[in-house]
DNA sequence: ATTACTAAAACCCGAGTAG
DNA sequence: TCTACTCGGGTTTTAGTAA
């Protein structure tokens, strides 16, 4: 795993020629495209996408056989290793950044469910420790929440399961692990959960937080201040 | 989430640099960072460097603030939707390049423990098939075996436990659900699971795969012959 | 029909330097 | 010091075509 590859500037143009190969690929081996096609995925003329192929060739990123009108491209092991590397860049890229949320008025209705009793008894069993019975909303933009929608795609996560009563039925909560903590204090952080990250209300990507203490008081915040989540990368097996 | 949105020919340059940017970034909300400083970090001159920065505030990718000396940066919400929708791309790319290995002899060492009682009840339990008593040897190419190590990162994983017995300690042994069949027959998929990825035997990149039939029979394998392995992505909570 | 050469046009880079 | 302008030179692109 050499670090010292790096694409360099008179290779920009290369690289993303190879970048639309692969996604013409799909889960073939091999591509036919002809040079006009080719422009036209780059948005160049047939001229230059015929010397770009020429360049990767070049570059050994992708090997190719012209046989007489058809031209059958295979992206190299190395050409393969570049994108993956690239890959693994953006992968440490967006993980290194903190999501953050706005504190939000009330409690969500989060709060309401969290305390009732066949819910209550999985959470303390299950999260590892006993919450606070309410929740805090945290008010995320677009971006932040398209992060964390992002990041929890491959996270493991806590099913507390529905169950009936009497009246009516509660349905499954998933909770993700967590810390937060306040921007302005960054040394303090709680052990938490996310609640179920699928339901938006009011229009507005509300998260809501469960956690042992009652955040408010216990980091002083009030509304707008900035929270961070921190989520934790379990490493438990399935079963 | 709009779909609309590709980086063109005359943007390569200011995508590279705005990622070069959030590189830089890290954790922290903003960059420091000034034309000269940024053109080492994109082997450019002074004069580009500068240009790209300006470039990068004229797309509203990046915000600033010149602060007579200090210039102040930040990535806004396009650009790290910019960033997030390349990853989104290459995460799409690599999972569907199929991971293929080469039938090589032997069976393993992993076939002798699948036989041990102590394994192979575990085994017929938590797999939930009956495994023949001997494991598939692939042999992946480098860039093969590092897409596959890629994707287990992300992946929920099957432990069966170590025990020991009056002469000897057995390890935990880690298991990955998958499919496999060969590239001959694609029809022809099998439940399958890949032993303990970690340990590599004899220098090269062999993987064991654990299936009801005896593979070798049921595809038909020679030594050399081409297999596939498709993962299987389980959407199971963590407990 | 292809790919790809040549040559002119378009574009980009960086030295010099202003503010 | 810094950013960023101008402009000459070099590189890249594309049109026209050859093979």
């Amino acid at each position: 795993m050499s670090k010292d590859f790096e694409v360099a500037p008179d290779n920009y143009a290369n690289w993303f020629a190879l970048y639309h190969l692969c996604q013409k690929l799909g889960k073939r081996k091999e591509i036919h495209i002809n040079s006009t096609e080719f422009g036209v995925l780059l948005s160049v003329s047939q001229q230059t996408a015929s010397r770009r192929i020429q360049n990767l060739e070049e570059l050994n990123w992708i090997s190719r056989n012209i046989d007489g009108k058809q031209q059958i491209i295979e992206i190299t092991e190395l050409g393969t290793e570049i994108m993956l590397r690239m890959y693994r860049m953006l992968k440490k890229i967006l993980d290194s950044i903190l999501i953050a949320g706005e504190v939000s008025e009330g409690m969500g209705e989060g709060g309401y469910y969290v305390a009732i009793e066949g819910y209550y008894n999985q959470f303390k069993e299950k999260l590892g420790f006993e919450p606070y019975k309410g929740t805090l909303n945290l008010d995320l933009d677009e971006i932040n929440y398209s992060l964390l929608r992002e990041k929890l795609i491959d996270m493991r996560f806590v099913t507390i399961s529905g169950f009936k009563d009497e009246n009516r039925n509660f349905g499954d909560v998933k909770c993700h692990h967590c810390y937060v903590f306040p921007l302005k204090d960054k040394r303090n952080k709680v052990k938490a959960a996310i609640l179920n990250i699928d339901r938006t209300h009011h229009g507005k990507n509300i998260v809501e937080i469960l956690a042992e203490p009652f955040l408010r008081d216990y980091f002083n915040l009030k509304d707008g201040d900035r929270v961070i989540i921190e989520l934790i990368y379990e490493d438990k097996p399935l079963s």
